[in-house]
DNA sequence: TGCAATTAAATGGTTAGACCATTAGTAGGA
DNA sequence: TCCTACTAATGGTCTAACCATTTAATTGCA
């Protein structure tokens, strides 16, 4: 019938009313909180308790804290940083396998690449082709300059995600490729060929995406991870 | 060549201290830190610092802090709670839209019923059966309780997430499940007929779970996202 | 003996006031 | 004009005390 009565603790209760305001827009991004010692007086609580709430109200990526003269709580244009942030903490405290990472980036990828076909701008086709420019580079110059290969691979597939225009693949695929990364790296028998195969794949990817073809950016892409799973199967 | 030194504040080290131990297995769920007041010694910083530190530890999921002379700070069992209350910020603050949600759904959705299809052991079967079988009963009450059949719905998709036996899914679905509800509810026309094509859908899935099929899985799963999607087009 | 009420003790929650550290502007001198 | 030192405002930290909550131990009555 009733509900149990919630005793909200003082700095709960002002997380709740400054997190209110910026959701209903009273606290616009950009703008600056009142100084502690003046917030504190308008709360009614001491200076540590208003801080408590502000520790709270910065780690859910609500406001910046900056010191000095100028400084003070900033109301922040909200981003998925966070989302990435805890599903980071989720993957790595549950231990998840490079299997269901792999999984998890084959329903992904395929979706992403169509979006980016069909929202890409001549700018982001211009970024693409420049990234496949530094790549084809690294390539070139041979072993010594592998990693720049791989994270020059990375970086095209974030800018992918980045013209899907969804906030979600992209918060989720940064997690994701923040912790596959390693996988990759110790896994994935890197070879002359297996990086050129690579190299081949983003190139179709991103001449799909110049094309504004999304059924083939999908396919092209899916393909992709699904043939470089592949290769790290048996991987614990 | 250098990397900016970063000047760290006492709190966050000792969040990054307890987060590692955390992650490490060093700390294990259900394990309590020491008080306070012996916390603070170990740390060699002041209870308000230390406090500081516990709240973002808190606000991460990390721990919970319970008062009382057996209180203290415990060591949680992350789960996907605080990525749902972020995906539900993301939303309110019109980061993540309708249609982003949406998009997210199609590229998961598909890959999950395929991969319970491979999965599902005969206990799941049976379970996907009870509640079909459920399903059908709030769909022949009628109105009434139509929103317990959405909620059957609901229990389906993270039924079959949870046979794809991959932690990433099932948490990052539980966020979107979690959130995507109340635009399901306010901005479908539901009436008799759409339950029903829902429902025809479940079966469809369910079947061919049962079947281990899991392309037929993947397919079914699929076109019901896509199509039900296209009925909430044009929606902000 | 058994149980209820009371008390005690430990924990987190909050307060007050002080001082330190960082930063941006300002004034003053070379 | 330019550099330097100072000043003032902000967040960061510390200390020490008291309040509030919860559990366990104690007491006292039946």
């Amino acid at each position: 019938m009733f509900k149990t009565v919630k005793q909200n603790k003082a700095y709960q209760d002002v997380v709740e009313q400054i997190q209110e305001a910026i959701m209903e827009g009273t606290l616009k991004p950009g703008r600056q909180l009142p100084a502690e010692r003046e917030l504190k007086e308008q709360f009614g609580i001491s200076r540590g308790t208003l801080r408590e709430a502000l520790r709270v109200l910065e780690q859910k990526g609500l406001i910046e804290i900056r010191t000095g003269v100028t400084g003070g709580s900033i109301i922040r244009e909200v981003n998925s940083e966070n989302l990435s942030d805890n599903l980071g903490l989720l993957i790595r405290n549950r231990a998840v396998s490079l299997r269901d990472l792999a999984e998890f980036r084959e329903g992904m990828e395929g979706g992403v690449a169509a979006l980016a076909a069909q929202r890409a701008t001549e700018q982001d086709r211009s970024l693409l082709q420049g990234l496949q420019e530094e790549a084809e580079s690294y390539l070139k110059e041979g072993r010594k300059v592998w990693d720049a290969f791989v994270r020059t691979d990375e970086r095209i597939h974030m800018a992918l995600a980045s013209m899907s225009g969804n906030q979600l693949f992209i918060a989720v695929l940064t997690s994701v490729y923040h912790n596959i990364h390693t996988y990759y790296e110790n896994y994935l028998p890197w070879n002359k060929e297996l990086l050129q195969e690579n190299f081949n794949d983003l190139c179709n990817i991103i001449a799909a995406v110049s094309d504004r073809d999304s059924e083939r950016a999908r396919e092209t892409a899916l393909g992709h991870v699904r043939r470089f799973n592949a290769y790290m199967e048996g991987v614990p």
